[in-house]
RNA sequence: GGACGAUUAGCUCAGCUGGUAGAGCACCCGCUUGACGUGCGGGUGGUCACAGGUUCGAGUCCUGUAUCGUCCACCA
C-alpha cells in the first residue's frame, strides 16, 4: 500500500482531480430515454466579472445539487454561462477607455463595441475557471454567453414576437433616468433611498386675483415644468376654482386648477402641483384631464430649453435658483424641513430622474397573470416558501417593464423608423425597406435592451431555443433554480413569465434562494469597504472542500451568513481527519475487494445500522433542499462514530493474531469508508474522489458511483442499541479516570457488575482497550471485599477499580451526590409526566412508552449511586 | 405606510413535521493512546428577547411587545 502523506494537501489533488472528472466527461449531460432529467442552469455571472464568496455560496449548492442527482441516477445537467451585464460591463469598459483619455464617443459605436468585445475575451474565460477551481461539474461544452448567436437568436425572437402580440410597445411615457449612466432604467434597478431635504412650500396665485393656493414640494425646480393644480373635487376649501387657472411663478404660465380623486384633501394644503413630465402620478392624471406636458431636464439632469432662463443649470443648481427667486417674489411660503425617499441607481448611486421619454415597454399585466398562479398553486414552488409572498405582491403590483437602455453594449433593439411614413418595422430578419411604405429610408433604434431581458430567457435559450431541439425536449422545464434573494425581481420573476410565455411550461420546479455572505461584522461585502474576501485566496489557503463545507454547514435557506477563516480553517481540520482515517484503513489493509464479511461482530453491526440511518437521514434532508443538516450529519458520523469510536474498536483485531478477525475488521472499515465516502462526495468531491481512487473499488469514479441509500440489509436497531450499552460504560469509566487525572498508561483492573453479562462479554475486549483497564471481570454480585476501590455506575452496570488511593473521598461523595440530585429530579419529572392521566392518553404511545423506559432507567442509576454513595461511607 | 427575517452557550450559528437544547471556535483539566496535536479523552457554560395564549407537553404553533436588519410603496 502506498505511503500518504500525515497531512491533506488540496493543491496536489484538486486540479488533478478535476482534469480526471473532465477526461472521464462524467459532467456532460445526456439524453437518456432510462432516466431522469435533472436540470440546473447556472446564474450567469457578470462576464467581465470575477468570483467572489456570493458566486462561491451559489456554485456551491449548486454542485452539491447536480452531483448527488447525478450519483442518485438522475441525467443531470448544469449549464453553465455568463452574462453581458449590459451597463456593468460598458461602465467598466469605459472608465478603462477614460483611463487613456478616450471617450466612447471618441471611438463610434462599432469601434467601441469591438473594445468591449476584446474586453470580453480577456476576461471571460477568468470567471470561467475559477468556476472550476470551486469544483463545479458543469458541462462545458454548453458554456454559453447571454450574447452568443443563440441567446440573441432567442431575444430577437422574443422581442418580435411579443411585439406582434402587443406585448411590447414602444411609448412617450415616465421612466427613471440616470444622468450618470445616460440611460433609462427599469423599476426594479432604482433602489431607494431616504434622504434628508425639504418641504418647500410655494404660492401661486389665482389669475386677475390676490386669491392663491400653496402647493408643496421637494423638488421646487420641476415647478419649471408644471401644467396644472390639482384639487379634490369635492374639497370645499377649492370648489370654487376649479375650471379657473394660476398663474405658475417665474416662467408666468397660465395653468388650470383641475379636479381629481387622487388628491388627498387632508395631506397638506389639499392642493398638488402637477408635472406631467416629472412626476409618475402627475403623469397619469395628467393623462386623465389633457395636461400639457413639459419637459425640462435633459439627458444630463440639466435645465433644458423649456426651463426659460433657467437653461442650462444643473438639477441643483436650478433648485437653488428657483428658491431664491420664489423668496425674493414673496412667493416662497415656509420651507419645512423633512426626509423623503429619493431613487438612486442600482449601478452608479446617482439620484435618478422620473421623465417622460419615448422608451420600449413589455406590458406586464397579461403576463403576470399566469405568473402568479404557476407560484400560488405549487407548480414552481419557492424554499423557503416565505419568498412566496415577497414575489406576488411584486408581480401583482408590477408596473410595465421598461426594456430599453441608451447604452451600445447589449442586444440592439430590432425596430427601424421609417423617414418617410414614420412606420415602425420590428423583424426577425434585419429589413432593407419599411415594410409599410416599401421606403428604403429606415434606421434602427438605437437602443439596446435590458440586460435581464436576455437572462429573463436562460432556462430554454441555453437549450436551444428558438429551435425545437431534443435538449428542449428532455431537459426542459429545469429542475431546481439556485439564486440569492436579491434578484427576485431582476431575474427570478421575469424567467417564470418568459417561460410560461413562450415554452408554454414553466422555467423550473424549484427556487432554492440563498442569502449574501457578509464579512465577520456582518457588513455587506463591497469594494469601497476592502472587506471582501477573494474566494481563490480561500481555496489555496484551506482547500475547495473546506470552503465548500464552510458555506453548506454554515448557512439555512434563505438567511445571510457570515463568513469566518476560522470555519474554513475547522473544515480543512475535517479534510485532514476523513484523510487520516482512510490512510489508517489503508496502512492496515491486506484486502483488495470491497465486501461485507460473513460474521459481522457487535460493534460492526453498530456502525453498519449507524451509517445505514446516516443514508437514510440524509436522502432525507436533500428531498427538502436541507443540505447544511445533511452535511452536519455527515461530518458527525465521521468524526465521531467512524473515528473516534469504530476505528478504535477495530485496533485490537486489526493487531490480534486472529487472520479472519483481521480480515473482517478490514472488510468493514473498508466498506463503511467506501460508502461514506459516496455520502460526502457531493459536498467534498475532491478529497472523496482522491481517497476512494486509492481504495479498493470498482467503477472509474466516485462521482458516478451510486448514491448511498437505506438498506435492510445493514439494518441493526437492536445490535446498536446494545452497543451503545457498552460505549456507555466506557464513557463512564473514562469520565471517572479524567476526574481523578489517571494516566491512559496506568490499567487497572475493571469489575463490571451487570445483570447484561453476555453483553459485556461479548465487549469486553473493547472496555479494556477503551477505557484503558487491565484485567476485565464481568460478574453479577458486586465484589465483596469493596476497600481500595473506586465505582462508577451507568443504568446498565456498577464498575469498580482499585484506585482508591487516588480519590479524593470528600470530592467523590460531592460528585455523587451532584449526579444522584439530578438523576432524582429527572425521574421526578418523568414520574410527574406518567401520572399526569392527559399524557398518558393523549400522547403517543412510542412517546409514553419512551417515557417509562427512561424512569426505569431512571430509577436503575439512582439505585446504583445510592449503592455507591453508601459504600463511600 | 405595508411585508418579511433575526433574537438560542463568551463569539458565530444549527435545531425538519411540538416530546426534558446542539455544533464550530473560545475557555478549563488531562494525554508522546502505533491514522491524525489540523489530534485524543474529560469538562465549564443556556430561565432558547419579553408578555400572554393553544396543548398532556412549546426553542418549535398562535397573538402582542421590544431591539436589530432587509425588502416593497405612485408618502404633494
Amino acid at each position: 500500500m502506498k505511503e500518504l502523506p500525515k497531512t491533506y494537501d488540496p493543491k496536489a489533488v484538486e486540479s488533478k482531480i478535476y482534469d480526471m472528472w473532465l477526461k472521464g466527461g462524467y459532467f456532460k449531460g445526456r439524453i437518456d430515454p432510462e432516466k431522469e432529467p435533472f436540470t440546473i442552469v447556472i446564474p450567469p455571472p457578470n462576464v467581465t466579472g470575477q468570483l467572489h464568496l456570493g458566486h462561491a455560496f451559489d456554485e456551491t449548492l449548486q454542485d452539491v445539487l447536480i452531483r448527488v442527482k447525478r450519483m442518485q441516477g438522475y441525467s443531470a445537467l448544469w449549464i453553465p454561462g455568463t452574462d453581458h451585464a449590459g451597463i456593468a460591463t460598458q461602465i467598466k469598459v469605459e472608465e478603462y477607455l477614460r483611463e487613456q483619455g478616450i471617450s466612447r464617443h471618441d471611438l463610434g459605436r462599432e469601434k467601441f463595441l469591438e473594445k468591449v468585445w476584446e474586453w470580453k475575451n480577456q476576461y471571460g474565460d477568468r470567471i470561467v475557471e475559477q468556476l472550476k477551481t470551486l469544483g463545479s461539474s458543469c458541462d462545458w461544452d454548453r458554456l454559453r454567453f447571454t450574447m452568443d448567436e443563440g441567446c440573441s437568436r432567442a431575444v430577437r425572437e422574443v422581442f418580435v414576437s411579443l411585439y406582434e402580440k402587443g406585448l411590447i410597445y414602444k411609448g412617450n411615457r415616465i421612466i427613471n433616468w440616470c444622468p450618470d449612466c445616460r440611460t433609462a432604467l427599469s423599476d426594479a434597478e432604482v433602489e431607494h433611498e431616504d434622504h434628508s431635504g425639504y418641504f418647500w412650500h410655494i404660492k401661486y396665485f389665482v389669475k386677475d386675483s390676490d386669491e392663491y393656493v400653496v402647493v408643496a414640494t421637494t423638488r421646487p425646480e420641476t415647478m419649471l415644468g408644471d401644467s396644472g393644480v390639482a384639487v379634490h373635487p369635492e374639497d370645499e376649501r377649492y370648489k370654487h376654482l376649479i375650471g379657473k387657472t394660476v398663474i405658475l411663478p417665474l416662467m408666468n404660465r397660465e395653468i388650470p386648477v383641475i379636479a381629481d380623486e387622487y388628491v388627498d384633501k387632508d395631506l397638506g394644503t389639499g392642493c398638488v402641483k402637477m408635472t406631467p413630465c416629472h412626476d409618475p402620478n402627475d403623469f397619469e392624471i395628467g393623462l386623465r384631464h389633457n395636461l400639457e406636458q413639459i419637459l425640462v431636464l435633459d439627458e444630463d439632469a440639466k435645465i433644458n430649453e423649456n426651463g426659460g432662463k433657467y437653461e442650462g443649470l444643473d438639477r441643483y443648481e436650478a433648485r437653488k435658483q428657483v428658491v431664491k427667486d420664489l423668496e425674493e417674489l414673496g412667493q416662497l411660503v415656509k420651507i419645512e424641513p423633512n426626509s423623503h425617499s429619493v431613487g438612486t441607481c442600482y449601478r452608479c448611486d446617482t439620484i435618478v430622474e422620473p421623465l417622460t421619454s419615448p422608451q420600449w415597454f413589455v406590458k406586464m399585466e397579461p403576463l403576470a397573470k399566469e405568473a402568479l398562479e404557476v407560484v400560488r398553486d405549487g407548480r414552481i414552488s419557492f424554499v423557503p416558501d416565505r419568498f412566496v409572498k415577497i414575489y406576488t405582491n411584486w408581480m401583482e403590483n408590477a408596473h410595465d417593464w421598461c426594456i430599453s437602455r441608451q447604452l451600445w453594449w447589449g442586444h440592439q433593439i430590432p425596430a427601424w423608423y421609417c423617414s418617410d411614413c414614420g412606420h415602425i418595422t420590428v423583424s426577425r430578419e434585419d429589413p432593407d425597406k419599411c415594410e409599410k411604405c416599401a421606403s428604403s429610408g429606415i434606421t434602427r433604434d438605437e437602443d439596446v435592451l435590458d440586460t435581464w431581458f436576455s437572462s429573463a430567457l436562460w432556462p430554454f435559450s441555453t437549450l436551444g431555443w428558438p429551435d425545437k431541439t431534443p435538449d428542449l425536449d428532455y431537459f426542459y422545464p429545469t429542475s431546481v433554480l439556485v439564486t440569492g434573494y436579491d434578484i427576485i425581481f431582476f431575474w427570478v420573476a421575469r424567467m417564470i413569465f418568459s417561460g410560461l410565455e413562450h415554452m408554454k411550461e414553466v422555467p423550473f420546479r424549484t427556487v432554492l434562494f440563498h442569502g449574501l455572505i457578509r464579512d465577520d461584522k456582518g457588513r455587506k461585502m463591497s469594494k469601497s469597504l476592502g472587506n471582501g474576501v477573494d474566494p481563490i485566496e480561500v481555496i489555496d489557503t484551506y482547500g475547495a472542500d473546506a470552503l465548500r463545507f464552510n458555506i453548506i454547514t454554515g448557512n439555512s435557506p434563505g438567511n445571510d451568513m457570515r463568513y469566518y477563516d476560522e470555519r474554513c480553517e475547522a473544515m480543512r481540520n475535517f479534510a485532514n481527519k476523513i484523510w487520516n482515517a482512510s490512510r489508517f484503513v489503508m496502512m492496515n489493509l491486506t484486502i483488495d475487494k470491497n465486501e461485507l464479511p460473513e460474521k459481522l461482530e457487535l460493534e460492526d453491526r453498530w456502525i453498519l445500522s449507524k451509517f445505514n440511518n446516516l443514508a437514510k437521514e440524509v436522502n432525507e434532508n436533500f428531498d427538502k433542499f436541507e443540505l447544511g443538516i445533511a452535511a452536519n450529519k455527515i461530518y458527525d458520523f465521521i468524526w465521531d462514530s467512524y473515528c473516534d469510536w469504530y476505528i478504535e474498536l477495530t485496533k485490537p483485531r486489526l493487531n490480534g493474531e486472529d487472520e479472519a478477525a483481521k480480515i473482517s475488521a478490514q472488510k468493514v472499515l473498508l466498506y463503511v469508508l467506501t460508502e461514506t465516502l459516496k455520502l460526502l462526495h457531493p459536498f467534498m468531491p475532491f478529497i472523496t474522489e482522491e481517497i476512494w481512487q486509492a481504495l479498493p473499488h470498482e467503477g472509474e469514479a466516485l462521482m458516478i458511483e451510486k448514491y448511498p441509500e437505506f438498506s435492510e440489509d445493514i439494518s441493526f436497531p437492536e445490535d446498536e442499541a446494545s452497543f451503545e450499552i457498552i460505549m456507555n460504560a466506557v464513557r463512564a469509566v473514562r469520565a471517572r479516570r479524567a476526574e481523578m487525572n489517571v494516566p491512559p498508561s496506568k490499567k487497572p483492573h475493571l469489575t463490571i457488575v451487570t445483570e447484561k453479562r453476555d453483553l459485556f462479554e461479548a465487549g469486553l475486549i473493547y472496555l479494556s482497550k477503551l477505557a484503558f483497564a487491565g484485567k476485565v471481570t464481568i460478574t453479577d454480585a458486586a465484589p465483596e471485599n469493596m476497600e481500595g476501590l473506586v465505582g462508577v455506575v451507568t443504568n446498565d452496570a456498577k464498575l469498580y477499580m482499585p484506585l482508591a488511593e487516588l480519590v479524593d473521598l470528600q470530592k467523590e461523595r460531592e460528585r455523587i451526590e451532584k449526579e444522584l440530585k439530578t438523576a432524582v429530579q429527572n425521574l421526578s419529572r418523568t414520574k410527574g409526566k406518567l401520572s399526569n392521566q392527559g399524557f398518558i392518553s393523549k400522547a403517543p404511545e412510542s412517546v409514553v412508552a419512551a417515557e417509562r423506559e427512561r424512569a426505569e432507567k431512571l430509577q436503575a442509576l439512582i439505585k446504583n449511586l445510592e449503592d455507591s454513595l453508601k459504600a463511600l461511607n
